[in-house]
DNA sequence: ATTCTATTTCTACACTTGTAGAATAATAAT
DNA sequence: ATTATTATTCTACAAGTGTAGAAATAGAAT
């Protein structure tokens, strides 16, 4: 298991899910068109956020010409699962019978549920 | 399923759950006792963070004699409810098999995510 | 070389969050 | 009633977050 990593502020995560959604390294104008449909913000703004993401170790930022360079430092599957471990813990304090009936609150039909349950399997051969 | 509720800042969660932990309506002196443990704080940190619940709506205040009486407006029950569709939502966007791989990778073991799946039935009658 | 222009970095600011001392209010004790 | 106790509300402040204009920079165009 991964050490834990520390959860983004909204604003930083939408840019973060952006770049991953981007072939790396990313360009700028590659993440912000990612962006412009979910969380569109002005160009400093997304600039800002980048700048913010590598100081925590998020990005990696390379001069490339006349623009930059992103790379992700952090891959969204680590990320992901490092959050999950999170939720499980601080919110459901452990406890899966927690999660699961919080999973079963949250609005998810039968038919999600049970395909939530058979993706689960994806560990057994 | 409920309207979203608002993600609490981790101090104020702490508080919170230590709230929810409580017997209804809770004292200060319940809640200062659960947080214990988990969360020490001064005295008047934590009356800070019970008025910000207050303003924020997830707890009614009462005076009642010398001291306070505090009411949780909203369930621990319907909070995680809230939260998991988010996390669902706003970091696996909307995809059950990322949130399933998510879990896969968030360090539980074969055996807690065979339990995990069969917690999920819950709903099967 | 000089100017235009695209792009980034600096600076800024209001709001939130974590934390807690100072001031106030209200109850208990004498 | 007066004082001591105790609990709460105000005030404060540093750090973090959301947002973006101003200033600086570096290629592109002429």
């Amino acid at each position: 298991m991964k050490r834990a990593i520390r959860r983004l502020p909204d604003a930083e995560l939408e840019v973060m899910q952006a770049v991953w959604d981007c072939a790396i390294p990313a360009t700028r104008s590659e993440i912000q068109e990612k962006l412009a449909g979910s969380h569109p913000m002005a160009l400093t703004t997304l600039l800002t956020l980048l700048s913010r993401l590598a100081e925590k170790g998020f990005l990696d930022i390379e001069k490339q010409g006349r623009g930059n360079c992103y790379t992700p430092q952090i891959t969204r599957q680590d990320y992901l699962a490092s959050q999950s471990r999170r939720f499980l813990d601080q919110l459901c304090g452990g406890s899966l019978a927690t999660f699961a009936n919080a999973l079963c609150d949250s609005g998810l039909s039968k038919e999600e549920l049970q395909e939530l349950r058979a993706l689960l399997e994806r560990d057994e051969l």
